[in-house]
DNA sequence: GTCTATAACGAGATAGAC
DNA sequence: GTCTATCTCGTTATAGAC
Protein backbone atom coordinates (compact mmCIF):
# COMPACT_ATOMS: atom_id res chain seq x y z
CA UNK A 1 0.00 0.00 0.00
CA UNK A 2 2.65 2.32 -0.36
CA UNK A 3 2.63 5.29 -2.72
CA UNK A 4 3.62 4.53 -6.86
CA UNK A 5 6.90 4.23 -6.87
CA UNK A 6 8.82 4.23 -10.36
CA UNK A 7 10.76 1.43 -9.23
CA UNK A 8 9.76 -1.90 -11.28
CA UNK A 9 8.80 -4.31 -8.75
CA UNK A 10 10.65 -5.82 -5.69
CA UNK A 11 11.33 -3.73 -2.32
CA UNK A 12 14.89 -4.65 -2.37
CA UNK A 13 16.41 -6.62 0.57
CA UNK A 14 13.20 -7.41 2.64
CA UNK A 15 12.76 -9.91 5.24
CA UNK A 16 10.90 -12.48 2.66
CA UNK A 17 13.88 -11.87 0.64
CA UNK A 18 16.30 -12.93 3.37
CA UNK A 19 14.14 -15.75 4.48
CA UNK A 20 13.94 -17.10 0.98
CA UNK A 21 17.90 -16.84 1.15
CA UNK A 22 18.22 -18.70 4.24
CA UNK A 23 16.54 -21.63 3.01
CA UNK A 24 17.26 -21.78 0.08
CA UNK A 25 21.09 -22.54 1.51
CA UNK A 26 19.28 -24.88 3.89
CA UNK A 27 17.30 -27.17 1.09
CA UNK A 28 20.38 -27.20 -1.04
CA UNK A 29 22.61 -28.39 1.93
CA UNK A 30 20.40 -29.90 4.23
CA UNK A 31 16.89 -30.97 1.80
CA UNK A 32 13.66 -30.04 2.50
CA UNK A 33 13.10 -32.42 5.36
CA UNK A 34 16.79 -31.82 7.46
CA UNK A 35 15.84 -28.11 8.16
CA UNK A 36 12.67 -26.40 9.74
CA UNK A 37 11.20 -22.86 10.53
CA UNK A 38 13.57 -22.83 13.55
CA UNK A 39 16.67 -22.95 11.68
CA UNK A 40 15.45 -19.89 9.42
CA UNK A 41 14.05 -17.93 12.20
CA UNK A 42 17.08 -18.80 14.51
CA UNK A 43 19.38 -17.63 11.85
CA UNK A 44 17.68 -14.16 11.42
CA UNK A 45 16.93 -13.28 15.03
CA UNK A 46 13.12 -13.75 14.25
CA UNK A 47 10.12 -15.89 15.75
CA UNK A 48 8.70 -18.36 14.02
CA UNK A 49 5.54 -16.59 13.84
CA UNK A 50 7.11 -14.50 11.83
CA UNK A 51 7.98 -16.52 9.41
CA UNK A 52 4.32 -17.79 8.82
CA UNK A 53 2.88 -14.38 8.16
CA UNK A 54 5.39 -14.19 5.03
CA UNK A 55 4.69 -17.86 4.23
CA UNK A 56 1.41 -19.80 5.11
CA UNK A 57 3.48 -22.80 5.82
CA UNK A 58 6.21 -24.70 4.46
CA UNK A 59 5.18 -25.98 1.78
CA UNK A 60 4.23 -22.41 0.01
CA UNK A 61 7.76 -21.86 1.08
CA UNK A 62 9.22 -24.36 -0.48
CA UNK A 63 7.29 -24.11 -3.67
CA UNK A 64 8.06 -20.13 -3.81
CA UNK A 65 11.76 -21.33 -3.87
CA UNK A 66 11.63 -23.21 -6.60
CA UNK A 67 9.34 -20.12 -8.55
CA UNK A 68 12.42 -17.69 -7.62
CA UNK A 69 15.09 -20.35 -8.47
CA UNK A 70 13.97 -20.89 -11.28
CA UNK A 71 13.69 -17.47 -12.22
CA UNK A 72 16.91 -17.04 -11.43
CA UNK A 73 18.09 -20.10 -13.34
CA UNK A 74 16.13 -18.98 -16.78
CA UNK A 75 17.35 -15.54 -16.34
CA UNK A 76 20.97 -16.92 -16.57
CA UNK A 77 20.14 -18.90 -19.40
CA UNK A 78 18.85 -15.44 -21.27
CA UNK A 79 22.25 -13.60 -20.53
CA UNK A 80 24.34 -17.04 -22.04
CA UNK A 81 21.96 -17.17 -24.89
CA UNK A 82 22.49 -12.64 -25.35
CA UNK A 83 26.50 -12.91 -24.74
CA UNK A 84 27.73 -15.97 -26.22
CA UNK A 85 26.84 -17.03 -29.64
CA UNK A 86 28.91 -19.88 -29.92
CA UNK A 87 27.51 -23.34 -28.90
CA UNK A 88 30.55 -24.64 -27.12
CA UNK A 89 30.86 -21.33 -25.24
CA UNK A 90 27.17 -21.56 -24.00
CA UNK A 91 27.68 -25.34 -22.75
CA UNK A 92 30.74 -24.13 -20.83
CA UNK A 93 28.52 -21.72 -19.33
CA UNK A 94 25.76 -23.77 -18.54
CA UNK A 95 28.56 -26.44 -16.88
CA UNK A 96 29.53 -23.69 -14.59
CA UNK A 97 26.51 -22.28 -12.77
CA UNK A 98 26.42 -25.91 -11.76
CA UNK A 99 30.35 -25.57 -11.04
CA UNK A 100 29.89 -22.28 -9.13
CA UNK A 101 27.19 -23.82 -7.11
CA UNK A 102 29.53 -26.58 -6.00
CA UNK A 103 32.05 -24.64 -4.48
CA UNK A 104 29.57 -22.74 -2.68
CA UNK A 105 29.52 -26.50 -0.84
CA UNK A 106 26.08 -26.65 -1.90
CA UNK A 107 23.92 -28.54 -4.28
CA UNK A 108 21.62 -28.07 -7.36
CA UNK A 109 17.80 -27.18 -5.28
CA UNK A 110 15.93 -29.15 -8.18
CA UNK A 111 18.51 -31.85 -7.60
CA UNK A 112 18.05 -32.01 -4.08
CA UNK A 113 14.34 -31.96 -4.38
CA UNK A 114 14.29 -34.60 -6.96
CA UNK A 115 15.76 -37.18 -4.43
CA UNK A 116 12.86 -35.79 -2.19
CA UNK A 117 10.16 -36.11 -4.39
CA UNK A 118 8.02 -38.54 -3.09
CA UNK A 119 7.42 -36.35 0.30
CA UNK A 120 7.37 -33.13 -0.90
CA UNK A 121 3.78 -31.68 -1.02
CA UNK A 122 2.16 -31.41 -3.91
CA UNK A 123 2.17 -27.74 -4.78
CA UNK A 124 6.31 -28.25 -5.29
CA UNK A 125 6.17 -30.93 -7.27
CA UNK A 126 4.91 -29.63 -10.63
CA UNK A 127 7.47 -26.77 -10.04
CA UNK A 128 10.23 -29.20 -10.07
CA UNK A 129 9.45 -30.58 -13.24
CA UNK A 130 8.89 -27.66 -14.71
CA UNK A 131 12.45 -26.71 -13.97
CA UNK A 132 14.02 -29.87 -15.55
CA UNK A 133 11.47 -29.50 -18.65
CA UNK A 134 13.35 -26.18 -19.36
CA UNK A 135 16.69 -27.04 -19.03
CA UNK A 136 16.11 -29.16 -21.03
CA UNK A 137 15.08 -27.39 -23.51
CA UNK A 138 17.65 -24.86 -23.69
CA UNK A 139 20.42 -27.52 -24.13
CA UNK A 140 18.38 -29.13 -26.80
CA UNK A 141 18.51 -25.53 -28.70
CA UNK A 142 22.25 -25.06 -27.54
CA UNK A 143 23.15 -28.46 -28.91
CA UNK A 144 21.24 -28.13 -32.15
CA UNK A 145 23.10 -25.21 -32.32
CA UNK A 146 26.13 -26.72 -32.04
CA UNK A 147 25.31 -29.64 -34.67
CA UNK A 148 24.83 -26.94 -36.93
CA UNK A 149 27.30 -24.60 -36.49
CA UNK A 150 30.05 -28.08 -36.49
CA UNK A 151 31.21 -27.45 -33.26
CA UNK A 152 29.48 -30.19 -31.69
CA UNK A 153 29.56 -34.17 -32.43
CA UNK A 154 26.76 -35.17 -30.55
CA UNK A 155 26.50 -38.80 -30.09
CA UNK A 156 22.86 -39.30 -30.14
CA UNK A 157 19.46 -37.32 -30.35
CA UNK A 158 19.58 -33.62 -29.12
CA UNK A 159 17.02 -34.68 -26.73
CA UNK A 160 19.09 -38.13 -25.53
CA UNK A 161 22.19 -36.15 -25.48
CA UNK A 162 20.52 -33.08 -23.22
CA UNK A 163 19.42 -35.42 -20.78
CA UNK A 164 22.61 -36.90 -20.23
CA UNK A 165 23.50 -33.32 -19.71
CA UNK A 166 21.67 -32.67 -17.17
CA UNK A 167 21.42 -36.21 -15.54
CA UNK A 168 25.78 -36.22 -15.45
CA UNK A 169 25.92 -32.99 -14.06
CA UNK A 170 23.54 -33.53 -11.56
CA UNK A 171 24.91 -36.84 -10.71
CA UNK A 172 28.47 -35.73 -10.42
CA UNK A 173 27.13 -33.19 -8.20
CA UNK A 174 25.41 -35.44 -5.70
CA UNK A 175 28.51 -38.17 -5.79
CA UNK A 176 30.58 -35.61 -4.83
CA UNK A 177 28.92 -34.22 -2.42
CA UNK A 178 30.46 -37.15 -0.05
CA UNK A 179 33.85 -36.24 -0.66
CA UNK A 180 33.33 -32.62 -0.23
CA UNK A 181 35.78 -32.14 -3.30
CA UNK A 182 34.68 -29.67 -5.82
CA UNK A 183 37.42 -30.41 -8.17
CA UNK A 184 36.14 -33.97 -8.84
CA UNK A 185 33.23 -32.49 -9.73
CA UNK A 186 35.02 -30.41 -12.39
CA UNK A 187 36.73 -33.51 -13.80
CA UNK A 188 33.33 -35.37 -13.97
CA UNK A 189 32.06 -32.39 -15.55
CA UNK A 190 35.02 -32.44 -18.45
CA UNK A 191 34.62 -35.72 -18.87
CA UNK A 192 31.26 -35.38 -19.94
CA UNK A 193 31.24 -32.90 -22.31
CA UNK A 194 34.46 -34.85 -23.95
CA UNK A 195 32.09 -37.77 -24.33
CA UNK A 196 28.78 -36.54 -25.61
CA UNK A 197 30.16 -33.77 -27.66
CA UNK A 198 33.49 -35.23 -28.71
CA UNK A 199 36.96 -33.10 -28.76
CA UNK A 200 36.69 -29.76 -30.01
CA UNK A 201 37.73 -28.68 -33.18
CA UNK A 202 41.09 -27.63 -34.48
CA UNK A 203 39.82 -24.51 -35.99
CA UNK A 204 37.37 -23.45 -33.34
CA UNK A 205 40.67 -22.28 -31.35
CA UNK A 206 40.32 -18.75 -32.47
CA UNK A 207 38.55 -17.15 -29.67
CA UNK A 208 39.47 -14.40 -27.27
CA UNK A 209 42.67 -14.43 -25.52
CA UNK B 1 25.30 -66.99 22.08
CA UNK B 2 23.58 -69.66 20.84
CA UNK B 3 25.13 -73.75 20.68
CA UNK B 4 27.26 -74.12 17.48
CA UNK B 5 25.30 -74.92 14.23
CA UNK B 6 26.42 -75.68 11.08
CA UNK B 7 24.84 -73.36 9.27
CA UNK B 8 26.89 -71.20 7.73
CA UNK B 9 25.09 -67.80 9.13
CA UNK B 10 21.91 -65.53 8.88
CA UNK B 11 19.18 -67.44 11.00
CA UNK B 12 17.05 -66.43 7.93
CA UNK B 13 14.04 -64.04 7.91
CA UNK B 14 13.94 -63.10 11.37
CA UNK B 15 12.51 -59.55 12.53
CA UNK B 16 15.89 -58.08 11.96
CA UNK B 17 15.99 -59.26 8.64
CA UNK B 18 12.26 -58.10 7.87
CA UNK B 19 13.12 -54.62 9.44
CA UNK B 20 15.82 -54.14 7.17
CA UNK B 21 13.75 -54.93 4.41
CA UNK B 22 11.21 -52.81 4.99
CA UNK B 23 13.98 -49.70 6.19
CA UNK B 24 15.65 -50.18 2.99
CA UNK B 25 12.41 -50.02 1.10
CA UNK B 26 11.99 -46.59 3.01
CA UNK B 27 14.79 -44.69 2.40
CA UNK B 28 15.32 -45.69 -1.25
CA UNK B 29 11.53 -44.31 -1.59
CA UNK B 30 11.47 -41.42 1.06
CA UNK B 31 14.92 -40.79 2.03
CA UNK B 32 16.36 -41.80 5.23
CA UNK B 33 14.86 -38.21 6.70
CA UNK B 34 11.46 -38.94 5.40
CA UNK B 35 10.42 -41.74 7.56
CA UNK B 36 10.48 -43.14 11.09
CA UNK B 37 10.27 -46.02 13.34
CA UNK B 38 6.67 -45.55 13.67
CA UNK B 39 6.31 -46.26 9.90
CA UNK B 40 8.19 -49.10 10.06
CA UNK B 41 6.46 -50.70 13.31
CA UNK B 42 3.14 -49.93 11.42
CA UNK B 43 4.03 -52.00 8.34
CA UNK B 44 5.30 -54.98 10.44
CA UNK B 45 2.64 -54.60 13.40
CA UNK B 46 5.32 -54.52 15.84
CA UNK B 47 5.47 -51.64 18.53
CA UNK B 48 8.66 -49.15 17.99
CA UNK B 49 10.12 -50.04 21.31
CA UNK B 50 10.52 -53.49 19.32
CA UNK B 51 12.72 -51.65 17.10
CA UNK B 52 14.58 -50.73 19.81
CA UNK B 53 15.51 -54.21 20.53
CA UNK B 54 16.80 -54.87 17.17
CA UNK B 55 18.67 -51.55 16.09
CA UNK B 56 19.43 -49.51 19.66
CA UNK B 57 18.82 -46.11 17.14
CA UNK B 58 18.50 -44.67 13.42
CA UNK B 59 21.85 -44.36 13.07
CA UNK B 60 22.42 -47.95 14.20
CA UNK B 61 19.77 -48.74 12.06
CA UNK B 62 21.03 -46.70 8.89
CA UNK B 63 24.55 -47.75 9.14
CA UNK B 64 23.18 -51.66 9.23
CA UNK B 65 21.20 -50.84 6.10
CA UNK B 66 24.18 -49.90 4.38
CA UNK B 67 26.71 -52.60 5.12
CA UNK B 68 23.71 -55.37 4.08
CA UNK B 69 23.14 -53.15 0.67
CA UNK B 70 26.81 -52.79 -0.03
CA UNK B 71 27.79 -56.44 0.57
CA UNK B 72 24.83 -57.19 -1.49
CA UNK B 73 25.87 -55.26 -4.36
CA UNK B 74 29.80 -56.36 -3.83
CA UNK B 75 28.38 -60.34 -4.09
CA UNK B 76 26.24 -58.18 -7.45
CA UNK B 77 29.76 -57.69 -8.77
CA UNK B 78 31.33 -60.84 -8.00
CA UNK B 79 28.80 -63.19 -9.54
CA UNK B 80 29.04 -61.03 -12.56
CA UNK B 81 33.23 -60.88 -13.29
CA UNK B 82 32.17 -65.44 -12.23
CA UNK B 83 29.52 -65.32 -15.07
CA UNK B 84 30.65 -62.71 -17.72
CA UNK B 85 34.05 -62.80 -19.53
CA UNK B 86 33.39 -60.15 -21.63
CA UNK B 87 33.88 -56.57 -20.45
CA UNK B 88 30.90 -55.03 -22.26
CA UNK B 89 28.66 -57.53 -21.12
CA UNK B 90 29.57 -56.79 -17.65
CA UNK B 91 29.24 -53.16 -18.02
CA UNK B 92 25.92 -53.95 -19.16
CA UNK B 93 24.60 -56.40 -16.29
CA UNK B 94 25.84 -53.40 -14.23
CA UNK B 95 23.42 -50.95 -15.37
CA UNK B 96 21.18 -53.49 -15.32
CA UNK B 97 21.52 -53.28 -11.56
CA UNK B 98 20.20 -49.66 -11.58
CA UNK B 99 17.81 -50.42 -14.26
CA UNK B 100 15.90 -53.39 -12.16
CA UNK B 101 15.86 -50.77 -9.19
CA UNK B 102 14.00 -47.77 -11.08
CA UNK B 103 11.38 -50.44 -11.91
CA UNK B 104 10.89 -51.15 -8.34
CA UNK B 105 10.06 -47.52 -8.03
CA UNK B 106 12.96 -46.99 -6.17
CA UNK B 107 16.48 -45.45 -5.84
CA UNK B 108 20.42 -46.39 -5.51
CA UNK B 109 20.41 -46.41 -0.92
CA UNK B 110 23.80 -44.74 -1.26
CA UNK B 111 22.56 -42.50 -3.79
CA UNK B 112 19.91 -40.96 -1.96
CA UNK B 113 22.16 -40.62 1.35
CA UNK B 114 24.49 -38.97 -0.66
CA UNK B 115 22.00 -35.75 -1.36
CA UNK B 116 21.28 -36.35 2.38
CA UNK B 117 25.07 -36.50 3.34
CA UNK B 118 25.22 -33.53 5.18
CA UNK B 119 22.26 -34.49 7.47
CA UNK B 120 23.47 -38.46 8.29
CA UNK B 121 24.65 -39.39 11.27
CA UNK B 122 28.65 -39.82 11.22
CA UNK B 123 28.52 -43.78 11.42
CA UNK B 124 26.32 -43.89 8.01
CA UNK B 125 28.83 -41.32 6.50
CA UNK B 126 31.95 -43.52 5.93
CA UNK B 127 29.79 -46.84 5.13
CA UNK B 128 28.60 -44.43 1.84
CA UNK B 129 31.74 -43.56 0.63
CA UNK B 130 33.05 -47.17 1.21
CA UNK B 131 30.48 -47.85 -1.08
CA UNK B 132 30.96 -45.68 -3.87
CA UNK B 133 34.60 -46.22 -4.06
CA UNK B 134 34.12 -50.16 -4.28
CA UNK B 135 32.04 -49.34 -7.38
CA UNK B 136 34.54 -46.87 -8.82
CA UNK B 137 37.14 -49.43 -8.32
CA UNK B 138 35.66 -52.72 -9.94
CA UNK B 139 34.21 -50.05 -12.83
CA UNK B 140 37.62 -49.40 -13.50
CA UNK B 141 38.88 -52.97 -13.52
CA UNK B 142 36.08 -53.81 -16.10
CA UNK B 143 36.74 -50.43 -18.35
CA UNK B 144 40.20 -51.51 -18.47
CA UNK B 145 39.73 -55.03 -19.27
CA UNK B 146 37.77 -53.63 -22.10
CA UNK B 147 40.27 -51.82 -23.49
CA UNK B 148 42.62 -54.66 -23.24
CA UNK B 149 39.60 -56.86 -24.94
CA UNK B 150 39.73 -53.44 -27.24
CA UNK B 151 36.07 -54.15 -27.17
CA UNK B 152 36.05 -50.54 -25.29
CA UNK B 153 36.75 -46.99 -27.03
CA UNK B 154 37.02 -44.97 -23.74
CA UNK B 155 36.95 -41.44 -23.87
CA UNK B 156 39.47 -40.82 -21.29
CA UNK B 157 41.24 -42.01 -18.09
CA UNK B 158 39.70 -45.44 -16.77
CA UNK B 159 39.12 -43.36 -13.76
CA UNK B 160 37.45 -40.47 -14.99
CA UNK B 161 35.51 -42.74 -17.48
CA UNK B 162 34.28 -45.20 -13.93
CA UNK B 163 33.16 -41.86 -11.99
CA UNK B 164 31.60 -40.68 -15.06
CA UNK B 165 29.39 -43.66 -15.45
CA UNK B 166 28.48 -43.66 -11.67
CA UNK B 167 27.80 -39.96 -12.04
CA UNK B 168 25.46 -40.39 -15.21
CA UNK B 169 23.59 -43.55 -13.87
CA UNK B 170 22.93 -41.94 -10.34
CA UNK B 171 22.17 -38.51 -12.32
CA UNK B 172 19.50 -40.78 -14.82
CA UNK B 173 18.08 -41.86 -11.88
CA UNK B 174 17.85 -38.95 -9.55
CA UNK B 175 16.25 -36.93 -12.55
CA UNK B 176 14.58 -39.90 -13.46
CA UNK B 177 12.18 -39.81 -10.29
CA UNK B 178 9.87 -36.97 -10.67
CA UNK B 179 9.23 -38.57 -14.13
CA UNK B 180 8.07 -41.99 -12.33
CA UNK B 181 8.97 -43.04 -16.15
CA UNK B 182 11.38 -46.09 -15.99
CA UNK B 183 11.76 -45.81 -19.70
CA UNK B 184 13.40 -42.46 -19.22
CA UNK B 185 16.14 -43.78 -17.19
CA UNK B 186 16.57 -46.76 -19.79
CA UNK B 187 17.10 -44.49 -22.72
CA UNK B 188 19.44 -42.40 -20.81
CA UNK B 189 21.83 -45.27 -19.42
CA UNK B 190 22.12 -46.19 -22.80
CA UNK B 191 22.87 -42.69 -24.05
CA UNK B 192 25.71 -42.68 -21.13
CA UNK B 193 27.25 -46.02 -22.25
CA UNK B 194 27.13 -44.90 -26.21
CA UNK B 195 28.91 -41.92 -25.42
CA UNK B 196 31.54 -43.06 -22.74
CA UNK B 197 32.37 -46.46 -24.36
CA UNK B 198 32.19 -45.76 -28.04
CA UNK B 199 29.67 -48.00 -30.57
CA UNK B 200 30.02 -52.28 -30.09
CA UNK B 201 32.79 -53.48 -33.11
CA UNK B 202 31.22 -55.45 -35.74
CA UNK B 203 33.07 -58.93 -34.78
CA UNK B 204 32.22 -58.39 -31.40
CA UNK B 205 29.12 -59.21 -32.43
CA UNK B 206 29.61 -63.32 -31.82
CA UNK B 207 27.89 -62.96 -28.69
CA UNK B 208 25.25 -66.27 -27.37
CA UNK B 209 22.16 -66.10 -29.08
C1' DG C 1 11.48 -60.62 22.10
C1' DT C 2 7.56 -58.02 22.33
C1' DC C 3 4.43 -55.26 24.66
C1' DT C 4 2.27 -50.74 27.11
C1' DA C 5 3.18 -46.52 28.87
C1' DT C 6 5.47 -42.52 28.96
C1' DA C 7 9.14 -39.34 28.80
C1' DA C 8 11.47 -35.64 26.32
C1' DC C 9 11.91 -33.10 22.56
C1' DG C 10 11.14 -30.70 18.16
C1' DA C 11 8.10 -29.85 14.36
C1' DG C 12 4.51 -26.91 12.01
C1' DA C 13 1.02 -23.92 13.02
C1' DT C 14 -2.33 -20.40 15.29
C1' DA C 15 -4.25 -16.68 18.50
C1' DG C 16 -3.90 -12.49 19.98
C1' DA C 17 -1.15 -8.61 22.08
C1' DC C 18 1.86 -4.90 20.69
C1' DG D 1 5.25 -7.06 10.89
C1' DT D 2 6.81 -9.02 14.78
C1' DC D 3 6.29 -10.79 19.18
C1' DT D 4 4.94 -14.33 23.23
C1' DA D 5 2.41 -18.03 24.39
C1' DT D 6 0.35 -22.08 23.37
C1' DC D 7 -1.46 -26.10 20.85
C1' DT D 8 -1.14 -30.43 18.58
C1' DC D 9 1.21 -33.78 16.72
C1' DG D 10 5.08 -36.75 15.37
C1' DT D 11 9.56 -38.61 16.53
C1' DT D 12 13.14 -40.94 19.06
C1' DA D 13 13.98 -43.24 23.00
C1' DT D 14 13.54 -45.64 27.66
C1' DA D 15 11.48 -48.26 31.72
C1' DG D 16 9.52 -52.06 33.12
C1' DA D 17 5.77 -55.71 32.77
C1' DC D 18 4.80 -60.03 30.34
Amino acid sequence: MQPMVTRTQQPRSDTRTRILDVAERLVQSRGFNGFSYADIAAELGVSTASLHYHFAGKAELGRALIVRYAERFNSALADIDARLPDARARLEAYVSIYTDLMHKGRFCLCGMLAAEYETLPPPMRDAVVEFFDRNEAWLISVLELGAEQRTMHLTGSAENVARMVVSGLEGAMLVTRPYGDPARFKAAAAQLLLSLLGAVPIDSEAQRD
